[in-house]
DNA sequence: GCAGTGATCATA
DNA sequence: ATGATCACTGCC
């Protein structure tokens, strides 16, 4: 089963950290399952942080990110790149989880890219439905092959540009894991 | 190191 | 209507 609502109504952090390893699953054309092991997410808080596009208040834009968690927010950066993102925390709440890279799929724009990912699915709840979802891994990275940086490409945030709000896992070290569970 | 790309948003 | 901005990528 996938995740849904309660696992993303959660500080975007805390997401943030625990969608590492989970399966990002897309339904392709042919309805055929493609599985892509995450690897690299962003936390953007709320409307405190001004890194978040919340920050600056609601827009159509950035109106999903201000609704139910577990819902997709996609937008697009720099007239090319679909950036994929999760709705997380209450209603009301501007906070969102940035999908950096998963599986093969290394970059933010390269994941939309390669999963054939664009508007379309701005709004959708991530599901079933949406034929694109997250679901546990059932797998625990061990807390030390994470790492945490300042996010990437917010250098205009002030204070919000350095805070450690990138998280990594060494994607060597997730290939052995994966090797190990037998898959 | 930097050009390309175009929707979005503030300003008028 | 116009101009600045931008949670990036690929090629120099």
């Amino acid at each position: 089963m996938h995740y849904g609502r309660d696992f993303f109504d959660r500080p975007a952090d805390r997401v943030a950290r625990e969608l590492l390893g989970a399966r990002l699953v897309v339904r392709g054309a042919d309805s055929r399952l493609q599985r892509h092991v995450v690897f690299e997410t962003e936390a953007y808080l709320g409307a405190h942080d001004l890194a978040c596009h919340g920050s600056k208040g609601m827009t159509k834009r950035n109106a999903v990110m201000f609704g139910p968690a577990g819902h997709w927010y996609v937008y697009l950066c720099y007239g090319i790149h679909w950036m994929l993102n999760i709705v997380t925390g209450a209603e009301g709440v501007p906070a969102a989880v940035l999908i950096r890279g998963a599986g093969e799929l290394v970059g933010p724009g390269r994941v939309t890219r390669g999963l054939g990912i664009d508007q379309a699915l701005n709004g959708l709840a991530a599901g079933r439905k949406a034929g694109l979802w997250l679901e546990p891994s059932g797998i625990e990275i061990p807390r030390r092959w994470i790492a945490r940086t300042p996010r990437i490409g917010v250098g205009y945030a002030g204070v919000w540009a350095e805070k450690p709000l990138r998280y990594v896992v060494d994607r060597q070290r997730l290939s052995t894991i994966r090797w190990q569970a037998g898959r």
